[in-house]
DNA sequence: CTAGTTGCAAAGAGTTTGCATGGCG
DNA sequence: CGCCATGCAAACTCTTTGCAACTAG
């Protein structure tokens, strides 16, 4: 998957790399890079295949038609568990610290090892708690 | 939403109560309940309203075009922290003592109060760990 | 040069919607 | 009896696919 470096892939993954940890659908993210040169064909494409090389998650959005897609493949997510605001949409990062203390809590409680890049934790932040 | 006690309502809550916390897609929904005597305009217009009133939840799967439902609403769910094994597809409960703690361990690291039932943590079971 | 990738347009799937009918309270 | 929900079929959108042209290595 992605043998050659073409440039729509570049143009995809730059984006990307400026957008981490956003939910977007497909259109938006054709929106926002369409006039770079790609067509939305070559967007789905390479979504899919991002997908499954698991550089990219998809997320269900609200209304049932909605799917995200949410780069998690840049190297300040690694080893880092994301947090999801329900009520403003920001995502945050917890330390690999935190992450691996979950992890932990997790398997005394249970025979399960966690996949920290697949797994958002929903919520909310400080912000929108009044 | 929700204000008449229609029978398809009841086939449909009665299909979720026996199956929850399992991924369905729309359609395998429909299938199962069919010969109870519902379309499939039916499913997908209370399937809108269960999920706008936080009962079931949306799931994107591996395909693009794939979205599941899950139900969340029942009484054993409330409070209980699911674990999904991405291998094998199954969920798993933990108890709500370690979500509590595990709620614990990120309002230390950070200021996020986590919503127990719009959570799921992805990862791999002992069965499927090898 | 060869295999992988793109663009376009058409096909395919899943979901939503308008309207008349039927049912709950 | 009045409002809500259903069923059906048509309409919509999003996503995928076939094919010819193009391009990275």
């Amino acid at each position: 998957m992605g043998k050659y470096q073409t440039e729509q892939r570049i143009i995809l993954m730059d984006f990307f790399e400026k957008n981490p940890d956003h939910n977007f659908t497909a259109r938006q993210i054709y929106e926002n890079i369409k006039d770079s040169g790609i067509s939305i064909s070559a967007v789905y494409r390479n979504l899919s295949d991002l997908a499954i090389s698991e550089k990219i998650q998809r997320v269900a959005g609200k209304n049932s038609r909605e799917i995200f897609y949410r780069y998690t493949g840049s190297e300040k997510c690694m080893g880092c568990l994301h947090l999801s605001c329900i009520k403003c949409g920001k995502t945050f990062h917890m330390s690999k610290e935190a992450a691996e203390k979950i992890s932990e809590t997790i398997s005394e409680y249970s025979n399960f090892s966690i996949n920290v890049i697949k797994s958002v934790i929903y919520g909310v932040c400080s912000d929108c708690d009044e």
